[in-house]
DNA sequence: CGTATTCTCTCTAGCGACTAGAGGTTCAAG
DNA sequence: CTTGAACCTCTAGTCGCTAGAGAGAATACG
């Protein structure tokens, strides 16, 4: 039986998410001592860990809610799972193929504004016109 | 002098954003008709061309505050501009090395679970057990 | 001039996923 | 038995908006 506290270092989320988690339904309820303090398992801590991984790859917490229905159905045919990481890995590429547009245009920006003063900085020019940019956005 | 409506329209900034805006001090205040209703100058307009142009990059609302308040004084020195462009491309080149190491791992799950039921699914495995990674996150 | 429609106003509350702090209680070590 | 760390609940704050209620203003048309 863990404290609050120990299965936070051993799973490295923080105390009051642990709690924040419980208390969205996605982690369930620990067992409580007489003086009212968590006390948990090695099934929570398990659970936990999974959570804590799909929260950095990045699965919101509805979708990790359903992830988490689903393994918790054996029975249940693996396609839901893919989609739902097909989904994400999806939304993973179009968020870095927008961050990559955006990479590029800070860098034509930086470099062209050097020792000058404000008054004709390019980068506050290319800010205030937008026609300036390569790529939509 | 435009409405709200038209000022939306015109820089693709949604109107309860303006209004937004304006209560948060980033866009400054606008004279009002008889009625009570905004009126905006091309001042404004350009104003907030600006803000959303720095928005789509990724600056966060206190950068712009400052970028705007930078580009208020024509004699300052250009460098505090150039750094906080420089901040930020770094920032983004980070949120693109990130995603990119999700995106391969999401890769590696997407496939390997092919057609059989949740019991032995390899993407909640690899959920579960975050050894199976390839690189740090 | 009347009316109908569209726009605008203020205000409050909500989103996601936590995080911070106040003020009080319980546990474990020495 | 005392100390001090860890724990409890609760409320409120973060960021950048977004949604909705209920009411007033502006404009187009007949």
């Amino acid at each position: 039986m863990l404290t609050i506290g120990k299965l936070a270092t051993a799973t490295g989320v923080k105390v009051p998410t642990i709690r924040y988690y419980e208390q969205i339904g996605l982690l369930g309820e620990a067992e409580r001592t007489a003086g009212n303090q968590r006390r948990y398992s090695a099934a929570h801590r398990d659970r936990l860990a999974f959570i804590r991984h799909a929260r950095e790859l990045g699965f919101s917490v509805p979708d990790i809610a359903e992830l988490l229905r689903l393994s918790a159905h054996p029975d249940h045919p693996c396609a839901d799972v893919e989609r739902i990481v097909r989904d994400q890995r999806r939304a993973v590429r179009d968020r870095i193929a927008r961050l990559t547009r955006l990479e590029a245009e800070l860098a034509r920006m930086e470099g062209v504004c050097s020792g000058g003063s404000v008054a004709d900085c390019s980068v506050l020019h290319a800010l205030g016109d937008h026609s300036q940019c390569s790529g939509a956005h």
